[in-house]
DNA sequence: TATACTGTTATATTATAATATAACAGTATA
DNA sequence: TATACTGTTATATTATAATATAACAGTATA
């Protein structure tokens, strides 16, 4: 899902979206071939100048994600295979969770915390 | 765990350093009362400069994290009281990640991705 | 009291991120 | 072929992040 930057999170923008749509192909909402939004419709979607968009846009192809035509648009290139069953592990912890009283940010901070010292 | 600062990530360096403090504090691994260790160590231990060691502590005094006493050093103030039962979903989630073909990077952008939207 | 630690304040410099704005160039189609 | 879309290139400006460096100020102790 492509939304607005969170223009307080202290990371930077271009890579706020960078992300988003990483995830996007990630998850498979954005498969193969599929057209991104005009750069100007992003303009918008993410609220940020079209510079900003596109300096998101030149990353994702360097890293070979997508690829442009001039005056035509942005396709997506990779396929990213995602293990299905890695999406369904996420999708429970993230249930639990949420059931419980945690907030997202501090999710993050033991998960990446967890991640790299066990 | 306090260790150095990754410089390409994107990610300020001050915002990381702040990151990694807080989550020795929910961790339980720097309690309150606990004392940091002296600036000019950790410039040494996170490999920045001093104002930017200095500029994450500033930021952690202001959300009520740690307080300092000139000439003495920088104190825990807040003990963050997180549920055991969370930190043991994390783990077993991330274990069972660790177990998969998925890296850390996929991970977390799965992980925020399945969190905003579901 | 001298010394070696603490934190604190300040200034200057460089690189990066983000914005605003304009103009150019290719494509599809009524 | 005119029009309205696409992407692309370029320049100038502002704010932020990070560095280097120096000097000041409080505390603990041999």
């Amino acid at each position: 899902m492509l939304r607005k930057v969170d223009k307080h999170s202290g990371v930077p923008a271009y890579l706020q979206i960078v992300n988003m749509i990483k995830s996007e192909i990630l998850l498979g909402n954005l498969q193969k071939g599929a057209q991104l939004p005009s750069v100007r419709d992003l303009q918008v979607i993410f609220d940020v100048n079209i510079n900003t968009v596109l300096k998101a846009l030149e990353k994702l192809k360097n890293e070979g994600y997508i690829e442009s035509e001039q005056g035509v648009g942005y396709f997506v290139k990779k396929d990213i295979d995602v293990n299905k069953e890695v999406i369904e592990i996420i999708r429970e912890c993230v249930s639990k969770l949420k059931n419980g009283r945690i907030d997202y940010y501090t999710a993050m901070l033991i998960f990446e915390e967890v991640w790299k010292n066990e």
